[in-house]
DNA sequence: CCGTAACTGAAAAAAAATTTCAATAAGGTA
DNA sequence: TACCTTATTGAAATTTTTTTTCAGTTACGG
């Protein structure tokens, strides 16, 4: 989703577009899985406090997902599902659409859960590690 | 693996056994997916820079394993390969040993990643939430 | 425009993690 | 067993990260 339907949904929501808000969703836009330092470089003029609501807002809105691949918190735009290569070694992350999941073992393993949703990262080290 | 098989890989690591280590060990076995928070009250004599320094020291050995589902890091015995399912209503964790993944399309979606390990948790409600 | 509720950000506070370093103790050696 | 060496501990200080407060500002529907 391009960034104008992203700021419609929150207008849609009852939220305000600020320029702050928008500058936070740019910088985010910019490039998957950054850390919170790495989207803060990105709009120096918004407060660090802005930041954090707007990253609480966007993912209570679904909008941008939090990461927790171990090394602090990482924010990606909540696109099509998909998953992640992680290098152990130079800790890079890479995405891949494919989801290797059996549909007909996942209902199977969750018994009476009713399963939602799903994550899975794969670890392991990236050709240019090799 | 009990708790003298890991004291014996801690001390076969060139490591020592200390009082201090093994009550944090402990504290670790008696539950699955503690917070810090509930490590800490499960060893009160231990200091917290200790407790810091030995979940490190077992993580790095592989005897204990981080896990960052949200809220906060969760430690956990690095026993057999297994998943979570995480009910996102009351945060509960189970755990399954069934692997839902097919293993041809493991390698396959890695491409010239060179596939290690992987985790993978789902989320969704569980039996007493429903 | 105007009014108002939502929003921002500086400052302070709280929470979480790390560093420092003097004192202690585990475990090998004689 | 007594001793020695080096790893380990923990209180205190520090750093890093996140949250709370609240007075001033602003988006946007009417
Ligand atoms: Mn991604
Ligand atoms: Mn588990
Ligand atoms: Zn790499
Ligand atoms: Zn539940």
């Amino acid at each position: 989703m391009e960034l104008e339907g992203i700021i419609g949904k929150i207008r849609g929501r009852g939220y305000k577009a600020t320029p702050q808000r928008v500058a936070v969703l740019e910088a985010i836009s910019a490039e998957q899985h950054q850390s919170l330092e790495g989207i803060r470089s990105r709009c120096p003029g918004v407060g660090m406090v802005t930041v954090y609501r707007t990253l609480d807002l966007l993912s209570g809105l679904g909008l941008v997902r939090r990461l927790d691949l171990g090394d602090g918190p990482r924010y990606e735009l909540a696109e099509d599902h998909h998953h992640h290569l992680i290098c152990e070694d130079c800790g890079s992350v890479a995405e891949f659409e494919q989801c290797p999941l059996d549909p007909r073992q996942l209902p199977e393993v969750g018994g009476d859960f009713e399963v939602r949703a799903h994550s899975l990262e794969v670890y392991g080290r990236c050709s240019a590690c090799r």
